[in-house]
DNA sequence: CAACCCCTGACATAATCTGTCATGACAATC
DNA sequence: GATTGTCATGACAGATTATGTCAGGGGTTG
């Protein structure tokens, strides 16, 4: 990779975290590290605001903005791919969500990959890999419960049982298993961590009420777990 | 004036006028012509929008300066969500791409949406359905090739084959079943269309040499498809 | 203290940039 | 048709810049 292209993805890259390191950009494009810190100041001579963090990283101004994402044709491609396989998932939200995050995106093709990307929509097609069943409707609202820290009240009906079981919890996690959506969860009737199927929330509120952050480690829980295929 | 700030001088000025010719620019910087149109060259790699209007000078894309679309934070999580989803496909290029493509949707962020996207992606993982193994790398390629009209020439390898074949193909259609990539593309070697797994692709390259579209219709195809489970 | 991070200068080598020259195309005007 | 003004690209020699390695230095955190 030449120096322009880096240069613009390095400032892509520090628009894009909050922090970053040297070694993980110069890791990422394949250069040394001193390359690294002479970019840096190149961006910094030519006015880009970054911050440098001691002992931590880079970052950059908030709100600094030189102009507009510009998208290669795989990427689009491959944005339109993930359309395709995201239709098929079994969260109503999460395909909702997505398709009108894409709609925004697509809004800001150029006009020749804009009708590229609607040629490739129209010759493509994902099946699914099993039935083609909504299961529920809960992900976006546990992810937005989860990162927001609001806990979340829900009628719970397990498997074998006849009731639902009413249930007060601060979700911790989320993961997907055999296309099944699985929230970790601070359960305040059990007082310790339990995992609920999202499928079988029967009914849920997210609440005003917010929780403290637990230190719940999804690498820790999973690294412990006895069925290799949940190993990370 | 050495380059960068040059490169940058020049997207300001082409902000700020309605058309400006390379003379007028090659005088203002101190170098050649040749130079600067060098220069339009790497910007436009870079990913800048300019115009040329033959004979009169260079602008701007109309619509360039606009600020970056806004994602509610529902949207966020649906793409940090399918960034997992994508990440346990079987094409090396599709996911790749698709987190190149996340990089630049990123950096669009506001710093508080972002900082609640990285909290959900170390809060969230989605396992694998099936072993997680790279089968090939071939659909990007190969939908590029598709929506640009580009022969590819191949080597394939059918199931039950000790050699692989040579084909020459118009890649017409793509589809994921049994997350399996397949091509539905015109076979020059049997005249006819055929359907070929990417990941019995053993070597291919893209041609320089194009097709006329034949007007296949996927849906059509697809119809008439004895598997009900592929049916549109 | 160790680990993690950022920082700069010097140097040899590699890579890229630059101006000049040549050639070609297109549009507008006379 | 000829002329003018513009954009466009390749080739080449020489100039300039970029790069990795090595050495040395600093701050923050647990």
């Amino acid at each position: 990779m030449s120096q322009l292209p880096r240069l613009i993805s390095i400032l892509t890259l520090l628009k894009s975290k909050r922090l970053i390191t040297g070694n993980e950009m110069a890791g990422k494009f394949g250069v040394s590290l001193r390359t690294i810190y002479r970019d840096i100041r190149k961006l910094e001579q030519a006015g880009v605001p970054i911050i440098t963090e001691e002992g931590k990283g880079y970052s950059i101004m908030d709100g600094y903005t030189v102009s507009p994402v510009q998208f290669k044709e795989e990427e689009v491609n491959a944005l339109i791919t993930a359309e395709k396989i995201v239709a098929n998932t079994k969260d109503a939200g999460l395909i909702s969500n997505f398709a009108n995050a894409l709609v925004k995106i697509k809004s800001t093709f150029r006009s020749n990959l804009q009708s590229k990307s609607e040629l490739l929509e129209s010759k493509m097609h994902v099946f699914a890999t099993k039935n083609k069943t909504i299961q529920s409707d809960a992900l976006a609202d546990m992810q937005l419960a989860m990162t927001n820290f609001s806990m979340v009240q829900m009628d719970y009906k397990k498997l074998d049982a006849q009731q639902t079981t009413a249930r007060k919890i601060e979700p911790a996690a989320i993961y997907c298993y055999d296309e099944k959506w699985i929230v970790i969860a601070w359960c305040h009737l059990r007082k310790d961590y339990r995992t609920f199927r999202m499928d079988r929330i029967k009914k849920y509120q997210v609440l005003t009420e917010k929780f403290k952050d637990r230190g719940f480690d999804l690498r820790e829980y999973f690294s412990s777990c006895p069925d290799e295929n949940m190993r990370f």
